[in-house]
DNA sequence: GATGAATGAGGGTTCATTCAT
DNA sequence: AATGAATGAACCCTCATTCAT
């Protein structure tokens, strides 16, 4: 129940109310199941308003995408001591990874939910977030690779679309792991954060020393 | 496509033909997205049929996941000889498990996209299916870790909430990969389980032997 | 749950079924709530065979109307000795009506609920039915004021839509006692009966001597 | 009829346009023949703005019940003066009574007939206002009774039970004759309410002066 | 005599969106 | 800057009814 009768404010500060309104209920109910109605009226401003602002749905949901993946990406990139070792980056990485998704859940369950649905119209909003995650974890993994690789007098290029092919995996798990984090009590972002690093680093560092697992 | 005035064909056949077109359906457009309309027309029927056989759209649904669930389940248990070492089981489960879902796209979207964006009863359909990946995951990595342990003398307690973590992740990541894989031209089922091979089976051998990875 | 697989029988037979079947069902909940399904369930066969007897749902519902219509007047009529006096002949002809439609709730459910409804196409057939009970207790009440009247020398015509406007009221007294009734647990139809005679046969006396009560 | 595209009026005008046309199809048309289509249609609005206001139809058909509940039940508290005899009182309330009725059919087809037939919740709203008729029946004959016993010294207790019966009769001969006077042309509310005190009055007083009718 | 298979039509309800103020 | 009033379009679901066997 927002406030009615809302007084007269500048439309940035509206757009932030309606905006997070929109993010918890979209995070909350999904976007089919949520309603422009409740949004606007947990914002507590009248639906015309949201739709002069906001322009539609389709739009309004994009924007807040948009904004909950920069929000994510912004903490990985600022905990991001570009100076480090390829390890302690990931680290760092996934550690401000997992403390965003904890303390923003809604806007999370916005992010994740997408990231599962392809039809359009969203599909481009969460390749674009889903890539760029993927793009920071091949660069740095490309980055130790070739470390390594220098050491090893290995063939440089560990293949594209291996880096990517990882990328993927890591990303998949670290989704999967937040979730699970999030719905289990007493879970921290930290324990998180290290159990995946548990599962992947030995992998990735085979991986960059050209140890490579193969069937038979 | 959907013809009209479909010829009488027994009750079992047409079942089939309807959920077949709903899991087409829910899993190109999702659940909400998807209408009975649209479904009943795909599989060439009328609509009160979909009713009369499937009852509503949540059971149509949910005997979609079911259906799929145990099909996936049925292709990934069928890959596997007990016989087996534990890496040897973990590349025959993960290959089937790819190249099932290869095989299977729209019923895969259903199972990892729109049981879990939708909230209860699917959601628990879905967690029932990954449930039992998860343990029969987490069965093949406690068997592998006491195989290790007799030889290393270790305490054979790998904590069961370590297990249940690494299971997360691995399960997040086969399903990216799955989705990336089916969205990648020429991407193999195989290329796809062996690059989850890479990606985990080092660290779970690291995890096996006892050698964590701690941040400092 | 009507036995399956029915076994061939008579006609007669069949239609008895479907009807008291259908009569149930009317009488519980209403003609509009009430579905073919439900009746042919009930009668434990299958609807094509329901429609090829009855023809329709109106149809059904008219016979059913018809069919309770007669066996609630034979059952009053039956009762009722011409020898007798008009106020024994009143008596036992309410006492029958109690008694009857306590022993039928649902046919007497279908028949009540019928005289509710004006809208077409049942009209006709409630109507028909409540005329020939209205017709029975003018008679009853213009014999009587006819034997009062020849020893008064009062005006023989008791005006005939007096005995119609009599005859309604004791009739919608009638049934509402009769809902009443059925819904007051220990009341006998002798009560009931009891009361309406205590209710109305002053007044009808009072009127077939010609005092009449008027206002002022 | 129903305009397009109505203009713009306040939200208490439209609701009572609403409910006028909800009573008028309810009325004539019996609650599941009447659609919500066909009310908004009538009303002049669309459905949607029908459902905005009224909620569902079951909400809009019980404040049609409670609307036109009030409305008789105020025509007839206004009509009695309680300074007035019994006679004159229940003279009063029942000409009150047949000249409302017969001024608003359909509100008074809302009451007696579609209110009776459908099931709970509307049943019990219907009955509190046949309660409340019957409460003041009831307190009417009591206080008469009281009267009368006063004069003849006899037991004041006119059993709860005869009472109850007594107005049920009433009130069941009431609307029975409501409806009939309705159908009647030429017939005044006037000679409906005489044609019950006639059929009443004498029984209702040879009951209070504890001159039974009884069987034998 | 009896039924499994099938549907046209319509009803209640919801929602994103706009208009007039 | 802000909103009360209003709707077109769809969606889920049910039902009376028929066809082919």
């Amino acid at each position: 129940m927002g406030a009615s009768k809302a007084k007269r404010l500048p439309r940035a500060v509206r757009e932030r109310q309606m905006m997070d309104a929109a993010v918890q209920t979209f995070g909350q109910r999904g976007y089919q199941a949520a309603s422009m109605d409740d949004i606007a009226e947990l914002a507590g401003v009248s639906k015309p308003l949201v739709y002069l602002y906001l322009n539609s749905k389709e739009d309004l949901f994009t924007a807040c995408i948009r904004r909950e993946a920069k929000a994510l990406l912004d903490a990985v990139a600022a905990a991001i001591d570009p100076g480090l070792s390829a390890e302690e980056q990931l680290w760092a990485g996934l550690l401000a990874f997992f403390t965003h998704t904890a303390e923003h859940p809604d806007g999370w369950a916005v992010l994740s939910r997408q990231a599962h649905i392809q039809g359009e119209p969203f599909a481009g909003e969460a390749a674009r977030m889903r890539a760029e995650i993927v793009a920071y974890v091949g660069t740095v993994i490309g980055a130790a690779a070739k470390e390594t690789h220098r050491e090893t007098h290995r063939d440089p290029e560990l293949a594209e679309r291996d880096v990517a092919g990882l990328a993927q995996a890591l990303a998949g798990a670290a989704e999967s792991l937040a979730g699970w984090a999030n719905g289990t009590p007493g879970m921290t972002a930290r324990e998180a954060a290290a159990t995946l690093m548990n599962f992947s680093w030995a992998g990735l560092g085979n991986l960059m020393k050209n140890e490579r697992w193969s069937p038979r």
